[in-house]
DNA sequence: TCCTAATGCTACGATTTTCGTAGCGCAAGG
DNA sequence: CCTTGCGCTACGAAAATCGTAGCATTAGGA
């Protein structure tokens, strides 16, 4: 592991975009349903699940994103309060991103019922 | 309510786009992760848990979002299973669909948490 | 020390998705 | 007939995402 966060004075570009225009109408939920239903951000909370990751080994998790997206998509998720910068391991949940494991579990599990039942309707 | 599914001849224009380019490889989880990772895909998901809605209302349950991206989330969401078209009361969740429910319960649990906690840290 | 490898992260142009609005054809009510 | 509301589509503009190249830094070895 190389760069650790040390003093370095970036930080303070926010990146081009960033923008709300969320459908956060009021209740959390739909804050929620408008946060984790961005492009990679449920796939970044599954693969950090089991242990933390380093920038390069998330993205190679998800896939080979877009480094810059996911650059965004973890400023978001830190500003959540759901992924933390765990200093020499990589990005981290947090206690708060954990608690939201059991529905990605349920999830997973119906992902099974669904892949089956999509898979042999005929 | 007008316009019932008749047997009007258009159709067949799929709409600009459709693309995969998912990153769903292999596990089912992935491809669930990527279907409901889209935008809006959660939102309509979850404001049909209830009852059945209209285009119309869905649109304005959804904070008015373009009818071209409903037509199209509801296009994969009715390939993929999860929402028919219930004849004259609009467009209503599956069976299927309906086992995602608890998930999305949970969800809503784990963002009352979030809340709490996200706007008490000072 | 100098070199190599690997890391976190940013820049930037190209591509794809989403948005916003206008509008069509149709059915029901008056 | 005329108005209203519906499902849905077209199309140009705006925004998000992608893909790749590259910088600065650090660790380890020769």
């Amino acid at each position: 592991m190389a760069r650790r966060p040390s003093p370095s004075p970036r930080a303070a570009a926010p990146l081009p975009g960033r923008r709300v225009r969320g459908s956060a109408t009021g209740r959390p939920v739909m804050a929620a349903l408008d946060l984790l239903g961005r492009r990679w951000t449920l796939r970044i909370l599954w693969e950090l699940r089991a242990a933390p990751l380093t920038f390069r080994a998330l993205q190679a998790a998800c896939g080979g994103v877009s480094p810059s997206v996911l650059q965004q998509r973890l400023g978001e998720l830190a500003e959540a309060g759901l992924v933390g910068h765990d200093g020499g391991s990589g990005y981290a949940l947090t206690p708060l991103a954990r608690r939201l494991m059991p529905a990605l579990l349920a999830l997973e599990g119906w992902a099974a019922e669904w892949a089956a039942a999509l898979g042999r309707p005929r």
